[in-house]
Formats: structure tokens, C-alpha cells, sequence
DNA sequence: TACTGGTATATAGTAATACAAAATAGCGGG
DNA sequence: CCCGCTATTTTGTATTACTATATACCAGTA
């Protein structure tokens, strides 16, 4: 794939991503890098997680905790509380419906 | 459908949109808004397409053509040229990507 | 005349978000 | 002791959509 500059599509998704993430099961930032690095994401860097982790916790969409860990510093583990889970259900239902607009949008175009 | 602050989902969707609206015939800025609200965003607001329009002519993705017109003043005609159609044709690549990995996201979760 | 409403464009200022870059820190191996 | 991997934090920047406002043309109407 030579998909470059996908930034401001990411714009709006990238949050609900990391809720969703997170919603699976506690993790931490680095984690949830690389996590999004997998799904195929890779222009995504730490520090834009990070910000998100900050909003999210800023928030209050978020449970936190710290543990120690054998190969660096403490993490910081992330859960969704019940105000998360509930951002993170109207965040698919603004996905649906602007997805299935756009694909509308292109379907006309045939 | 009570979904109310698609503000941050749309960006970089928008130029898109107004991209492909502009691929099919030759039209202009108050007719693209009323085109994007009967999609179904219709909380996008003139100012945000003439901005978006602004930007398509600096980056020399279209062709503008003034007509006047019998219901008030002259309309600024806007139709692609091959730049515009290279980047509406970069944009669908993006949005199929970045579409079929948030899709991904989801389905997981099931 | 004056006023309203629909059509039509333009722009200055603001808020939100992702990225770039750098600093800090723990751990293990060469 | 330095380097690479793990891990978090923060500051500054660019991009984008929205808010609000100004300007202007035309038709109907009071």
C-alpha cells in the first residue's frame, strides 16, 4: 500500500479506535501503538496516542492504572469506564452513518 | 437520526466529497452545500465549502468559470481538471484503506 | 420607498485534532 | 558505558471545519 498523509482522514476516527482498543480489554499507550501499527495504521506515532490517552482521561472516559513492568518503566493501563463505553457506541453510530453516506456517495458515482 | 458533532469525523472527508460532487458536473459553492445537506450532512454550513473551495483553487485542482444568474448574483463555476481528478481518485484509495480498517476494528469485536 | 427572504460569495477568528520532536526513564546486552 | 527497546510526557505546529459577519443581486410585498 502507498497510502500516504492519511492525517486528516485519521482526524475523527483515530480516537474511537483507541476507545475501541481499550474496550477489548486494560491496556497502555505503547501497547495500543502498536496495536493500531498492526490494524495497518502505521504512520501513527506514539505521541498521538498519548494526546488522545491525555483527552481521554481529561474526560473522564477512562479508568486508570499504573503497573510495574519487567522491560522498562511502570505502564499506565487504561479501561473504559461506563461513559466511555457510552462515547464509544454513539462514536460507531457516527461511523455508520457518515460511512454509509460516503459509500453513497461513491455508489452514485457508477 | 440524532447524531449531533460529525464536525471532527468529516475532516478530510469533506474535501472529498466536494471533490467528487464537483467530478460529476460543473457546479458551484451554494449548490454543493445544498447537495451535501441532502446526503445527509446537513450541518455543514456554506462557509466550510467556500473554504474547501478556496483551497481546491490554490492547490490548482479545478477550473473556474463565472455565470450569471437570474436568482441573484453571478455563481463561481468549479470543474476538476486532471489534478483534481488524481487527487479525488487518491482520495477513494484512502477512504477504502482507511474504511476497510476501521471495519476490521469492529468486526473483531464481535 | 423600505423591507424581507432566497440566492450567492468571501473572509477573519476560533476550536479540535494529529503530527513532529525532544526530554525523561527503566532495563538488558555487548 | 553506551545502545536499543520499552514507556510516558510535553511543547509547538499544521490542517481543517465551524462561527459569525459582510457584501450583493433579485423578487415580492406592504
Amino acid at each position: 500500500m502507498i497510502l500516504d498523509n492519511l492525517t486528516e482522514m485519521l482526524k475523527g476516527v483515530l480516537e474511537g479506535c483507541v476507545l475501541e482498543i481499550i474496550s477489548r480489554k486494560q491496556t497502555y499507550g505503547y501497547e495500543i501503538t502498536r496495536q493500531l501499527h498492526a490494524l495497518g495504521f502505521t504512520e501513527v506515532v506514539d505521541g498521538t496516542v498519548y494526546t488522545i490517552l491525555v483527552r481521554l482521561e481529561k474526560n473522564k472516559l477512562v479508568d486508570i492504572e499504573y503497573k510495574p513492568s519487567d522491560m522498562g518503566p511502570p505502564r499506565k493501563f487504561f479501561a473504559l469506564n461506563d461513559a466511555g463505553r457510552e462515547e464509544l457506541h454513539r462514536f460507531w453510530r457516527k461511523w455508520e452513518f457518515v460511512a454509509s453516506k460516503i459509500n453513497e456517495l461513491r455508489e452514485v458515482r457508477l
